[in-house]
DNA sequence: ATCGAATGCACAATCGTTTGAGCATTATAA
DNA sequence: TTATAATGCTCAAACGATTGTGCATTCGAT
């Protein structure tokens, strides 16, 4: 069912019924008659326009893109939820692409979605380098770029407090007594993970104990976690705690743990970025730094369809939205301070 | 960048330049310099096909539609993944919509997608009647349904062996001593959760534990599993074991039990229906019943892309994936069969 | 020299909308 | 009665691609 089809059953012009049916009757002076008349016709057929059609007419798809690299990590996964929400309650629909942490996927969908016109991008970026992002931003596509940041572009993003949050949760641990407390991180080229990791060594430094400072792993996945726990315990001289850089790495390290047969926290405490609804039921419930989904989703939408709607009239800033530390009983006390 | 200007950069037709960058410009006997002179300009700026135009033109658009009733459900999230992975190996975008676990949603996310002119939809629907779907299907639209199907609906699904799985699962409850086993199941309309509590229900049956039977809940998510298990536990006489019909359900009802101090399996044994990487490193390793994440969203996009390219010519037939039965720790042996 | 084939490209319609401008016809005012 | 205004619609271009058909020109063969 086309415009044509319904003008011609009805003897008028396609721009009539253009005119009724997005309800600009009264102002171009169609007849009530005639508006009756096409809308029945319309609407006994469930007459639905082709969006193709309009949005290459009007220059508009309604469509955001969405890029990020796992849909199956719950922290995007819910990320996502709210996106999608907030997106569809206000008439856009959500382009997903999963970048799988690989930079030329994330290129590729880039320029799927360009060429799929969308109005606008939020995109959680894999890899060190934001320039093909600015440059995108610059040519005027709106843009928001979600949890990894590129400090020195000019862009727009939203993210966690990961700092504060990751040297809040290693202060906790240094104030419980630990000493050797091992980091494993996520992908060392992401802000995000920079920036906890930064909060890592903040903590032990204002503690003078930079020099017991042990990085380890180079991803988010669960594999990571679980190849460096294994790595860690081989060591003569083991950490006390691990703080895992994401919700993946913990899985994996208590793998790791479960495997060894190490208990936590016991023999091993860990405090995780990013909380999970299950950190409260596993074998011992894990103290973590928990991030705000649902607020970081809304904002993205709304700062991009500001963008999309002011064609691009404000400054790049980013907005840091703080995190909750959940102290559970995955950190052994071995010395209050 | 479009055709229009390179072909007036050039001094040459849209058609010309059309067909060179669409490979076709031996077929259609353009020279060697020209195809070269298009070339190099296209790629000198850049060019990307706006594929909106293109779409409309050639009705088709290389995109496919995804419905989900819950992104930040591990298992739709695990889905989507391979959905997406499996779409962008061969060229085709994927959009997301989130229906929320309502019929209202859906309806208003199929007619997005229809008006956004996807190739096919893939669809894990919400409610008992599957009748627009099945509508939809018979007016030629690419469709497959994944996890919940309709028994009497012509249409091609793809699903795990719920009651099989679900059968299995109590099936060793009962070999394990049990005999007052609850069931907390999900939507009582979807079909996954009429199999499973069918295959609870043979279980039960076929060992003359029918009049056993203790079927709650109403809901896949978290929240229906905790309230159940309070509610359950209330009773005078409580059940010793349940089965919980989904991952989330399996969460919200540990939730409750360590609310009221009660350990598992010592006071309360589970099996979840739907296996999470998590399970194993729970307080008490969770039994479950896996399902084939991967293999359910591979297989959905072939089916989809074969109605696609073959004018729908195969039979809607449904494809059952088997489970996996993983035996960990979190029931209580009572007595040995 | 002439005919047929091969070569190299352009025309114009089409997909389904939107939209500024314009054109009859009728009603109102002077 | 005549100019003016209001009413009710239509025309046709445009968005950016694809595609069947057609039209010159050149080439080779006879």
């Amino acid at each position: 069912m086309t415009l044509q089809a319904i003008a011609s059953r009805l003897g008028v012009s396609v721009t009539t019924v253009s005119r009724v049916l997005n309800g600009r009757a009264r102002q171009y002076r169609i007849s009530e008659k005639t508006e009756q008349a096409v809308l029945a016709v319309a609407d006994k057929h469930h007459y639905a326009p082709n969006h193709l059609a309009r949005s290459l007419r009007i220059n508009k798809t309604f469509t955001l893109g969405l890029v990020i690299p796992d849909i199956s990590n719950p922290f995007f996964a819910g990320l996502a939820r709210h996106v999608e929400g907030e997106a569809r309650g206000v008439g856009y629909a959500v382009l997903l692409c999963d970048s799988e942490e690989n930079t030329a996927i994330e290129l590729e969908s880039l320029r799927l979605l360009q060429g799929r016109k969308v109005d606008g991008i939020i995109i959680c970026p894999v890899g060190r380098r934001g320039e093909h992002l600015e440059r995108l931003y610059r040519q005027g596509l709106p843009l928001v770029v979600v949890d990894r940041y590129f400090p020195r572009r000019k862009l727009p993003y939203v993210t966690s407090d990961n700092f504060g949050g990751a040297f809040s949760a290693v202060t906790y641990l240094i104030e419980k007594g630990h000493r050797r407390i091992a980091c494993i991180q996520g992908i060392p080229d992401s802000a995000s993970n920079r920036d906890r990791v930064a909060g890592y060594q903040k903590a032990l430094d204002e503690h003078g104990l930079l020099a017991e400072s042990c990085l380890v792993g180079d991803h988010f996945g669960e594999r990571n976690g679980y190849i460096q726990t294994k790595l860690l315990l081989q060591r003569t001289v083991r950490p006390t705690a691990v703080f895992a850089a994401g919700n993946l790495i913990t899985l994996g390290c208590l793998q790791a743990l479960a495997e060894e047969g190490l208990r936590v926290p016991e023999d091993m405490s860990i405090i995780s970025f990013d909380d999970q609804p299950y950190f409260a039921f596993l074998a011992t419930p894990l103290t973590s730094v928990a991030q705000r989904y649902a607020a970081m989703g809304e904002i993205a939408v709304q700062r991009l369809l500001n963008q999309i709607d002011t064609a691009n009239g404000q400054a790049p800033e980013g907005i840091v939205l703080p995190t909750e530390f959940r102290e559970r009983g995955s950190v052994k006390i071995l010395r209050e301070s």
